[in-house]
DNA sequence: CATGAATGAGGGTTCATTCAT
DNA sequence: CATGAATGAACCCTCATTCAT
């Protein structure tokens, strides 16, 4: 290939033409990488709104190379849902739940999620909710995934109480979620902008655990 | 001036207009009618997945007819948000949260509150939160007003309580934000399709008022 | 997630997406390839009733295509503008006014203009001057730079004329006008389609000099 | 397409026609109103942008009544160009040109043509030159028709001096063009907005005038 | 593997025209 | 005749995806 091609202009540089990237070793990093840029654009456009060229110019890569990576923008929000799901079983293996008092339990556990949130997770999250609130078939496939290691976790944490017959088994159902719908409330609160929970977010671990153990009129007791 | 300048090989006959279905006698419902199509369309199949043609197709018009109507496609959402808001609005005036012991007004209000989604109010909710969580903007400008009522009137709710010292001041934040959390986390988890929480909707009034006034130990005392 | 949403009667299978025809390798004169294209259509049917899928079809391209080079239609319009801009001011440049005595430098410069719409320019001219009659903004924004150029050969042509009190300060500012107007007025009426201007094109540069100098008696002193 | 053929065109006083259904006192300026409103549109906006609707708000009517009284938005472009032609052509027998010297007749002339554009006339005028440049079809039919009124009182105008031997009958074409050209590039040039003309717009009649009996250099001699 | 121009189906929207009232 | 809501073809434009380089 001749080097003049039909630039017409010349003199300037007439450096023999060289691969605009060089060969990459293989970079197990680049998926992560993309799936990274892919997030934050979701977070500040939504999942609709942004455009693949969005997520490449974020990445700092051509359009076509996501497709080498993922089979399509789809692909992208799954592989987000899966990232979300392992990071919750994870949580959720690693606390010995049944193994501990509530009293010192829940707190630790609040915590632990909430940070989760307080980095990247939120971003994630919003996304991922807002999808499956609105895709019938992403959510018949995956939602039950996303709660069910709170679920999971918060059944194993009763399972003492409820063991002891303080709660009866048909109770434990509906306390679980519930106490697993005061977490995500407080979550989704926060993702809508909620000025207070931001500020005090990092009270939330003890007073979700006040409220959950001995509801709002403890202190008057 | 169309039909005058068609020249050269661009040029194609006119097709005759002719209109399939005579139109409908004028209609004074005719707005409510499309809103109400659009949120069936939009629940089944999400605001950006859903075309005009889509809600079209479901209120049996043109869809010509919908720019009659709403100015685009966007402001089928903001009507949407309108009408929420001002269900929740009514409903928040409605009640006398003040005037009434929590044991009996809790109850009520949830009732009431969880009633509404069990009509139509859940679709439209979802796409709205979903719009919420995704899109930045109608986010600051509209995220509060969701949220406001029930946050008022939880403040409402708790004021005599606070008032008698049982709750300081910086609690009531956050306890009014966990009431309002519960009840929106409820929402969600039912929203994502919860099994259980479908069956057992109508025990919701009475499991959360006792969650809120006791925490899951209320039992065992 | 349009593979994960359809669902209800909207849904349909999608189709798999065929390209007919294999792209064409990389040409750096696409842009002016689509600008031609654009012209041509433009002369034939007029900006307004020119549709983006005309333009593409004349240039052998997908309407897609169009707007990787042009941010829209208008631009191409623009764009249009600047050509023409840029060939009367090239032409300006050029011609060496006000060295030369006006009896030959106006024959030759009316037939250098004129030959220009001999060739393509008279497509574009037609198109634009259409639009600058019809569009007050882009009026307010070009209308000036499309007469400019020949105001200002016209006034340095002139300038000596004046310069040696043959024409007063005020006289000079219509007199170049109508001069402009002159050969403005027979580009228009032969764009309009007049049969012996077409025929008898080449005799202008001639006769309008006559005309100029020594007005219609000429032949008659 | 016949230029005649809007209702009821043939007659020229309307008076005769009665309507056997007075519902409305019949209003023969109805049409009128109409039109005049769509002159103003056009010449704000430009015929292609220019809404039925817009023309409905101008003239203070619903849309559909438009219809009653033009075929559609095609013919009143076709009306106002008939109404130009008519004026054109009143102005032309008006002027007595082969009964007058050049040198009173030019000016007057001149004057009463240019003043016309300095009433509504330039409105339409604008319009209708845009659309002639850019519709062929319309321009094959109509454009000799817009021309020809000047083209034929400036025959008659020189027709003296042609007679006498002044002007070889091969010049008088070119000649006659040339005038009729000096006009209309001076029009077009104020229609593009030329601060100069529109300034000493009443100084042109004897400025035009004196280019075209003895060219620029008339005041050296 | 990376690139990014090309693709074209499909989206939201406009608007001239109709017609029941 | 006047009205104006309804119509739907057609427009401009977007963007996920492909593939030659």
């Amino acid at each position: 290939m001749s080097t003049h091609s039909e630039c017409g202009k010349e003199g300037e540089e007439k450096t023999i033409r060289q691969r605009a990237t060089p060969r990459q070793p293989f970079d197990p990093g680049r998926r992560t990488t993309i799936l990274q840029a892919a997030v934050r654009v979701f977070a500040r456009k939504g999942f609709h709104r942004t455009t693949t060229k969005d997520i490449a110019r974020e990445a700092g890569l051509a359009e076509g190379t996501l497709y080498n990576h993922f089979q399509n923008k789809d692909a992208l929000l799954l592989a987000l849902l899966d990232g979300l799901n392992e990071t919750g079983r994870r949580e959720a293996d690693f606390a010995a739940a049944d193994q501990e008092e509530l009293e010192t339990f829940l707190p630790r556990y609040f915590q632990q999620r909430l940070d989760a949130l307080e980095q990247g997770a939120g971003d994630a999250l919003s996304v991922i909710l807002a999808e499956l609130l609105t895709n019938a078939e992403l959510r018949d496939t995956y939602a039950h995934s996303l709660v069910a290691p709170t679920l999971e976790i918060a059944e194993r944490a009763f399972s003492r109480w409820a063991g002891q017959g303080r709660l009866r088994p048909e109770q434990l159902e509906l306390t679980v979620r519930a106490v697993a719908a005061l977490f995500l409330g407080m979550v989704v609160m926060r993702l809508l902008g909620d000025e207070t929970l931001r500020q005090r977010w990092h009270e939330l671990p003890d007073a979700l655990t006040q409220l959950v153990l001995h509801g709002i009129g403890k202190d008057a007791v």
